[in-house]
DNA sequence: GCGTCCAGGTCTACC
DNA sequence: GGTAGACCTGGACGC
């Protein structure tokens, strides 16, 4: 499967939280990224990718009985989509060069260079949904604690030992009261089970939001009115549909931009909205490779 | 062992 | 529109 260059599968992978959440799996020494996929047609497959020399990607996959072309077409499609691989870089990369006098630029810049700047993804925006939703107002251990769970409690058995992550629909038909006890999802527990009933209904439709056209603010107004999305969670599930305008601040980020940048007090949210205005709809991807700078290292400070 | 704090926030009531 | 307080969980920390 062929690649945009700069690439770096490692990169693109390390690029959030991601690929510490099941169903993904990630051998950082072999560099394999695996993972259960969800096929249209039902059928769950795994699969294996690794980098095959400088512009590629291998892809192995395991199901049970041999697939269709229809179906490995599928795989790789959906595999562009985890790996941002069609998310067009080069309007940001502009971006760069034309603000190099800022401070951070050179960062970026390098950044880029070495294949950064692709945020690794969910096959569907409703798999990025409930995660994004399971890291609000808890420790990243709690986040991976719910989303295991909902993975072995609803996830079904794909080729290899793993689980897929759940549909919209095999979680719209468990109860609040599920999500509370067998989750121990707490207080998100309703929001979960609503943002479910709402997907599997198709109301709205969040698949569509990848292609969509619709301005950003509007899209965020609309990720705003699933209950349990604030600021945060909708800037951060709008970061993953490659929509860049919004910060996605929370307090890690705060955290850490105080301290890269050397200030004692943490700045206001409208001072660090204001550090990044320059960039435009490349504003959070700006801040985001700004903090994660230290990711991409060859021994990164997180998780 | 126990209490408190807080973490990749959001919602509601109230002013 | 801005703010205070409640809300689940679980790990870290101080005592």
């Amino acid at each position: 499967m062929r690649v945009p260059a700069p690439f770096d599968l490692d990169l693109v992978v390390r690029s959030h939280g991601w690929y510490d959440l099941p169903p993904w799996q990630w051998d950082r020494d072999r560099k394999v990224l695996a993972r259960p996929l969800t096929l249209s047609t039902g059928r769950a497959v795994s699969v294996q990718v690794t980098t095959r020399g400088r512009d590629g990607l291998a892809v192995r996959v395991s199901s049970q009985g041999r697939n269709s072309a229809a179906e490995a077409a599928e795989v790789r499609a959906q595999l562009r989509t985890c790996l941002a691989l069609d998310e067009d870089l080069e309007p940001f990369r502009r971006r760069t060069e034309e603000l190099a006098h800022r401070p951070e630029a050179g960062a970026l810049k390098e950044a880029l260079a070495r294949g950064a700047g692709r945020l690794l993804r969910s096959p569907t925006v409703f798999e990025d949904a409930v995660k994004t939703l399971c890291t609000t107002n808890c420790s990243w251990a709690l986040t991976r604690s719910m989303v295991g769970r909902l993975v072995e409690e609803l996830g079904r058995p794909a080729p290899g030992g793993g689980r897929t992550f759940p549909s919209a629909a095999d979680m719209a038909a468990r109860p609040e009261r599920f999500f509370r006890d067998r989750i121990r999802a707490g207080y998100r527990a309703p929001f979960l089970r609503d943002l479910a009933r709402r997907a599997a209904s198709g109301q709205p439709d969040l698949e569509e939001w990848r292609e969509s056209s619709t301005p950003t603010p509007v899209l965020a107004e609309r990720i705003r009115s699933l209950s349990g999305f604030g600021p945060y969670a909708a800037e951060h599930l709008l970061r993953l549909l490659g929509r860049h305008d919004f910060l996605a601040l929370d307090s890690w980020s705060r955290k850490k931009l105080a301290r890269i940048r050397g200030r004692k007090r943490q700045p206001s949210d409208r001072t660090l909205e204001r550090w990044f205005a320059p960039w435009g709809e490349w504003a959070g991807l700006a801040m985001w490779l700004e903090v994660t700078a230290d990711w991409h290292e060859d021994e990164p400070s997180w998780p």
